[in-house]
DNA sequence: ATCATAGTGGAGCGGCCGCTCCACTATGAT
DNA sequence: ATCATAGTGGAGCGGCCGCTCCACTATGAT
């Protein structure tokens, strides 16, 4: 009965990514996506609500398919039973979504949980984002269980900062500038396995 | 001759400092900064030509600060001899610097170099800023020097991912919320020691 | 043919931004 | 006393922002 959609949602969500990739959130703006999309203002509006609810039903695709990949490489080890290698799997994620698809990965990099889940973002968006937390949690605490047989929040910490900051400090800016070197992974597997060792705080 | 100033340069640099810790760059403006450094519009910019100028040299005051802490711990263990100690004591600068002062640790992680050094930095600034650069780069190199007995790019490079990338992962998170853990500093240094252990690429 | 309605396009509102402009002020030199 | 001048204070300019508003359109149902 109404007047169907010209503007695919999912264009809008691509113009936006390859703008975020390129040019940061700072610089996408309702008017620069309008342009590069096609899509007039009103009507990406009417589809979303806010620039921001825009912006984080962008990452959420992206993310979801992030931790889609992320939870297939450590079931894979922890089937063959190494909790260690699992956490470098885990760890290693990043790289290896950048070899699959690197703007996928680019968008991850260039954009970080705490941008994107913000006031100004609908409802439904929200949720789903906040959904993704429960995901990598759940995933994290099997790694500590891996690990340790423990899942408490000392045993998650540590596999944290395995999994999620040593990760950003030693991937993100390789993936920002598109080549991530086998030597740089060696080295996070190498910086993981540090890590894991020292166990949790006493 | 001249009438003299009634607003010390230095208290609208702290007053820039304790709103870029509490706030972030992006809620600083001129208008918020008039209001807490008590200076009007027309003083900070009669003083400084540009809101990314006060940032700059706001920036700079820390940022020098840190790297004499840092350069003091490392010729410390250089002259015990032991370069592997001294990548480490490098690395773990910031955590010392947060302990000594921790509104200096704060701002350093607020803000990284390149959020800083914009077109819009006076010259005189920008120009210090710069120069930093030049003597981080002598202590890396310095430091690759003692471990390898070269200072490449490709052993610079693993020195950099040590004493810049991994300590922003790993200390940035608390330095910020104001409380580093000892194990956190203990993660470090075991994470650094396992990249130093992989050595330059082949 | 008419109607209800989801979607479209674009003008423009209100607000905040960095910065400019300029009348004015407080000093030391003469 | 007068003057030159670095510094002060604040009004307000021009520009960009997210978002609203609303007349209009294209469709399927009747």
């Amino acid at each position: 009965m109404p007047r169907p959609r010209v503007h695919a949602p999912d264009a809008v969500l691509d113009a936006a990514e390859e703008l975020l990739v390129e040019r940061g959130r700072a610089q996408l703006t309702i008017r620069v996506l309008a342009e590069r999309s096609g899509a007039s203002n009103g009507s990406i509006y009417h589809a979303f609500g806010s620039l921001e609810t825009v912006v984080g039903a962008a990452w959420l695709r992206r993310a979801r398919q992030f931790l889609t990949l992320q939870a297939t490489a450590v079931e894979q080890e922890l089937a063959a039973g190494d909790g260690r290698r699992a956490v470098q799997a885990a760890a290693d994620a990043p790289a290896r979504l950048a070899d699959d698809d690197l703007r996928a990965a680019q968008l991850l990099v260039a954009l970080q949980r705490d941008d994107v889940l913000t006031d100004a973002v609908a409802a439904p968006i929200a949720d789903k984002l906040r959904a993704l937390d429960t995901t990598l949690v759940a995933t994290l605490r099997r790694l500590a269980r891996a690990v340790w047989d423990r899942g408490d929040a000392a045993t998650v910490d540590v596999v944290t900062v395995c999994v999620v900051r040593l990760p950003a400090a030693l991937l993100f800016g390789e993936i920002r500038t598109g080549r991530v070197h086998p030597h740089t992974r060696a080295q996070l597997a190498a910086a993981v396995g540090a890590v894991l060792d020292c166990g949790p705080p006493h």
